[in-house]
DNA sequence: ATCGCAGAGTTCGAAATCGAATTATGTGAT
DNA sequence: ATCACATAATTCGATTTCGAACTCTGCGAT
């Protein structure tokens, strides 16, 4: 085990070096493997989207509102504190945001019929367009990225994701 | 394949539609399937970090600072810009960050003596000791949400992940 | 030697965000 | 019906962050 290391990439270096930062402060070793890597690999991908971003002018806080609209908005749109919480942000920095966004087209803000005292706000036609612009471009980056996986590799991964999502839902209810 | 799904968790369920939104949007689902667990999980711990943290009067931004100092602080230090890239935030913000943690004692700052232009941010006792609560902290609610996957399944989606990484970074340069 | 240039950090004004108070609508009890 | 209460969004003042301009140190060319 001990001599040259075949080619230890340089992250996979500084991962490991971190594992053993928080293994020193306590913590367990087959549990910081998996949560570093999850979380570099996050970030990773969000420094990345942030760039893209910039370049068709949306800031990362504005595209967590269209995705979640392109998501979970259906035919009627989403109330603004729903998509706070999905930004995580305070409702009063959505009332900005929207205000922003609206008035450059990519939202509509309307009073619920049914409930005068919630709003909805749903994409324009300009915001679809440009929902679906950015995650065709962002398919192509992460198809890349796991262009070494074959497709078992991807669905395995997948489905240990899914288990450890749904351990966290269900120790956080 | 048609009829009752076994016990399918409402957040796989909120997960399978969001891939099917991307789809629908001319992007690749076992490459979604991924990337949507991937953020979905990351976005999860965080929250939970941020209750976790509150309760330490610790920002997550201050978090940033500290977990990067003591994982790659080694005896010396840091400097402020490479706190401020680590913390995905602009320079001008992470000095009125340091000053903050500073005066609370977390930090200290001084000039590095073999080049008087730069500065080294270095975690003092307390923000040592802060560091260790929280990983302590966190890594068993981390255990907790690891519990369902045995050690073999672990290192496997470790692995897996490691693969990611490795590609993107890659990718990057 | 000194002059200009590059790099690091800070300062400053503008913009974004936050938490608390405010407004307005709906709901339930009497 | 009316009144108290709950809920959703917005407004407001304070805090945080950002990008640009500024300052200071070190470095290389002449």
């Amino acid at each position: 085990m001990a001599g040259t290391p075949k080619r230890s990439s340089k992250a996979a270096e500084v991962i490991k070096q971190d594992v053993a930062t928080y293994v020193a402060a306590g913590a367990d070793e087959s549990v910081q493997r998996v949560i570093t890597n999850v979380h570099g690999l996050a970030r990773r991908l969000n420094h990345w989207y942030d760039r893209q971003l910039a370049d068709l002018d949306v800031s990362t806080g504005e595209w967590a509102v269209l995705s979640k609209l392109a998501r979970d908005g259906g035919d009627r749109g989403l109330s603004p504190s729903v998509l706070a919480d999905a930004a995580n942000v305070a409702p009063s920095s959505m009332t900005h945001r929207l205000d922003r966004m609206a008035e450059r087209g990519l939202v509509s803000r309307s009073t619920d019929p049914d409930n005068r005292v919630r709003v909805l706000v749903a994409l324009t036609e300009e915001g679809w367009r440009l929902f679906r612009d950015a995650i065709r471009e962002s398919d192509m980056v992460e198809s890349d990225v796991l262009g070494p996986l074959s497709r078992a590799e991807r669905a395995q991964l997948a489905d240990l994701l899914d288990v450890v999502i749904e351990s966290l839902d269900t120790l956080d209810a």
